[in-house]
DNA sequence: TAGCCTTTTTAGAATAATTCTAAGAATAAT
DNA sequence: ATTATTCTTAGAATTATTCTAAAAAGGCTA
């Protein structure tokens, strides 16, 4: 892809507006970068910031933003979806113990479709990938018990 | 007494009741086995074979199952859950156009994990792989356009 | 078979995350 | 300045799903 240096440059949003609001919205989300807050969490946080914002305000931020590219919706199966502000390719892990998010990467030069036996002509924009299980802190935490 | 062949070599649902509602619940989705139907379509479907059917009834069949590990219960954003009786490992494929969903297998010898950096000691109980795009059919139309 | 216990089904109420609505406020365009 | 567009807001509405409590079905033992 060619250098697409534009507006989104200067403002994440491209060409919608970078409001008090979604300023707000989004500095609560970088600051928490690990830990993939809800939108009632985001509401909670942000209200510190901003008492005066509505819940409504922050799905509509939060919708606008994932939308744009900058965020990233992460959904586990039917639960409050949560946003994280990493762009990297990377998978989500949920783990059954400590029912913490983790982000892993993608090992260096693998393509995320790379196991996937893919229709010819099958073309695909988007690929999310999540993982449960247990994280290596609560593994090496039950195997000392 | 005792039976020579263990419950589940019979019954795919182990030590749970294969009752008329399970069976008719499964036969629907076994039927249908490429088109992943949401709870309220397995519902619709179901009330062919079994009026009386209720869709509490086709919920508590479908996470009865699920559990069991004879479905597969595929969530894409925040719609609806769909079912499948798929038990191979297969990621899940939404056309954005046609809006179906298709089911991915593996390469050969390839493992769903492969590119991804896992760090040492994370357990992986399920892993859950959502793909979003246009079709082979679909990409072919939009080029005859 | 009767009696008892557990599992399952059922209709309808309850829940919870999210979206919608409509009006007002903020910002940009003319 | 005026107008047009975009955003924010509170509260209502929606929707998939879960819960509840009672009735029905199925299985087990005597």
């Amino acid at each position: 892809m060619a250098n697409n240096k534009t507006v989104s440059e200067k403002n994440p949003l491209g060409d919608l507006r970078m409001t008090k609001q979604r300023k707000v919205v989004y500095d609560v989300l970088v600051e928490g970068a690990k830990d993939h807050p809800t939108a009632s969490e985001v509401f909670v946080r942000a209200k510190e910031l901003m008492p005066s914002i509505s819940l409504a305000t922050v799905y509509n931020c939060l919708e606008t933003m994932t939308q744009a590219g900058v965020v990233t919706q992460v959904n586990m199966d039917r639960e409050a979806s949560r946003f994280c502000p990493n762009l990297q390719p990377h998978a989500h892990f949920f783990c059954s113990e400590c029912e913490e998010i983790f982000d892993v990467g993608l090992k260096e030069k693998e393509a995320p479709t790379t196991p996937w036996a893919l229709p010819d002509g099958m073309e695909i924009d988007q690929l999310l990938v999540n993982m449960r299980g247990v994280c290596p802190k609560c593994a090496a935490k039950n195997s000392n018990n």
